[in-house]
RNA sequence: GCCCCCUUCGUCUAGUGGUUAGGACGCAAGAUUUUCAUUCUUGAAACAGGAGUUCGAUUCUCCUAGGGGGUGCCA
């Protein structure tokens, strides 16, 4: 019998849950899921200068905006500290670390050494004690072997060895006594009962570095799977401009948390041909063998794609509730044509399935239900005003309300055959007609289909807005 | 410098010792059409380069180039 997966997404709280990170949780929590597992979050806060409040709950808000809810509550790294120290000891006690002092010149000197050398630097302590004046400000450093080789049995890139003579003698507890990441990984990964490492390829040297702390420990190595990183769309390393930015920041872009999950998983993981995957197909589909060896790019086009794919299949009522957090999360910053108080969120809903054909982020679907909202009289755009100022249009328009006002119904299909009938008897195609009436009812030349307009707006306002046009 | 990893259309990718190298995004053209979009059809577009193994390599091996990572009392 197999020991059950678990898996855990280990970020350090230095910043915002980045896009790199979020596929990292992603595919930690859809392969947990995929086996019957569990997904853990563990804070890596041991650099306790950099680690911030603020980069924490951007992270646990990142990760509950991206559905990726760890199955147990997060663990500290900080908080583990006395376990770190105990196993520093014990490493220390069993021949497999020792404690160092050097001067910062020093160690500087012993690297450009080692450097020369081309092997891994070694420091003072190693083979003998150091003075015992030194102790106080000394460091425990980890006694890597130096014969021999570590292979790295990688899940994604396969077997991977490193000489020995490359892997140095890291630091395990700094001259204050705190314990460092590399032996914090190996404790808790190990305490936590990780079967599974899921993690960026960055990390791949490092792998063989903690493989040597855990068989100095006679510990059980984890499964390794390490995933290439994510490009910028130049493929440089991702920066602010191209997708580095915080997953709140694609929420604030209008995507939905279902595209870009789905984006993710499908960039740099694979199942066959598929592009659209539900996340009950990606449980059901995800396995570490469908994971690429090489970067991948960060494409905002595909990525909109995606997004406009779920727009067009979702609820209408879930995307319009995801509209309205939208707004309350970021109304500010958005920069749209209306306040969000002016939202009819009935009509807003009733005219979604319209809407949603033209937007690929919800704040295209907002820009283009604008109309709904505008206030009287609209205000026209350039184009809008050069057709209304065209030749005969105050006449054509000045028929249209008439014929349109005469209507006993104003619904879809009355609406659409008083229009066509109109159009044949005053001999008039209807591009002349409906130019005139998109401009004077949405201010705009770019919008939604006439009737769907019409209809939207309601008798009342849509006759409106047409005689303010032809009173101007 | 040394060590490690990667390389199929512009991008994400499928795939095999023998295929017309497939799909998706994007792009182009066309259809639909009241604009924009959606949708549909069609098209252009790739095995980084060089050796070797082999009857045959995109696929296996090596080299080169390019890209990435590591080489911290950061994680």
């Amino acid at each position: 019998m197999t020991k059950s997966v678990v898996t855990r997404f280990a970020p350090s709280p230095t910043g915002y849950l980045h896009i790199g990170g979020a596929r990292t949780a992603l595919f930690n929590w859809a392969y947990a899921r995929a086996k019957g597992g569990k997904f853990l979050l563990r804070i890596e806060d041991t650099d306790r200068e950099r680690s911030t409040q603020g980069a924490i709950d951007a992270i646990l808000s990142g990760l509950n905006w991206l559905g990726l809810e760890p199955d147990e509550a997060p663990l500290f790294q900080s908080k583990q500290q006395a376990r770190h120290v105990e196993v520093a000891e014990q490493l220390l006690a069993s021949g497999h670390a020792y404690r160092s002092y050097a001067d910062d010149s020093e160690v500087e000197a012993i690297r450009q050494k080692a450097r020369a050398d081309g092997v891994a630097a070694r420091y003072p302590g190693r083979d003998e004690p150091i003075a015992e004046q030194f102790i106080e400000q000394s460091v425990v450093r980890f006694k890597a072997p130096i014969d021999g080789e570590t292979v790295i049995d990688d899940e994604v890139q396969g077997q991977v060895s490193i000489r020995n003579d490359q892997l140095d003698d890291l630091v395990l507890l700094r001259s204050d006594g705190t314990p460092t990441y590399m032996l914090a990984v190996v404790v808790d990964d190990h305490d936590m009962g990780i079967t599974h490492v899921i993690r960026g390829d960055d990390h791949l040297t490092n792998a063989a570095k903690q493989i040597q702390i855990y068989q100095a420990l006679s510990w059980d190595v984890p499964v390794f799977a390490h995933i290439p990183l994510i490009h910028g769309a130049d493929g440089a390393k991702l920066s602010k401009r191209h997708g580095a930015l915080g997953v709140e920041a694609y929420q604030a872009m209008g995507y939905l948390t279902e595209a870009l999950r789905n984006y993710l998983a499908r960039l740099g993981w694979s199942h066959g041909d598929e592009e659209i995957i539900s996340t009950e197909q990606l449980i059901e589909w995800f396995d570490i063998q469908g994971i690429n060896k090489s970067p991948a790019r960060f494409d905002m086009a595909k990525l909109d794609h995606v997004n406009g794919h779920y727009i067009r299949e979702s609820e209408p009522a879930v995307v319009i509730s995801e509209v309205k957090s939208l707004l309350e999360m970021c109304e500010d910053e958005l920069n749209l044509p209306f306040k969000a108080e002016q939202i009819d969120y009935k009509k807003l809903q009733a005219s979604f399935p319209f809407l949603k054909e033209r937007a690929k982020t919800l704040i295209e679907l907002l820009e283009t239900a604008a109309y709904l909202f505008a206030e009287r009289p609209v205000a026209l755009s350039e184009k809008a005003e050069t057709i209304l100022s065209g030749d005969g249009a105050g006449e054509i328009l000045g028929a249209v309300v008439e014929r349109l006002s005469g209507l006993d119904q104003w619904e879809k299909d009355n609406i659409e055959q008083g229009l066509k009938a109109f159009s044949v008897e005053k001999e008039l195609k209807f591009g002349k007609i409906a130019p005139l009436l998109r401009c004077s009812l949405t201010g705009s030349t770019v919008s939604p289909g006439i009737y769907d307009i019409l209809l939207s707006l309601g008798r009342d306002e849509s006759l409106s807005r047409i005689q303010d046009q032809l009173s101007r």
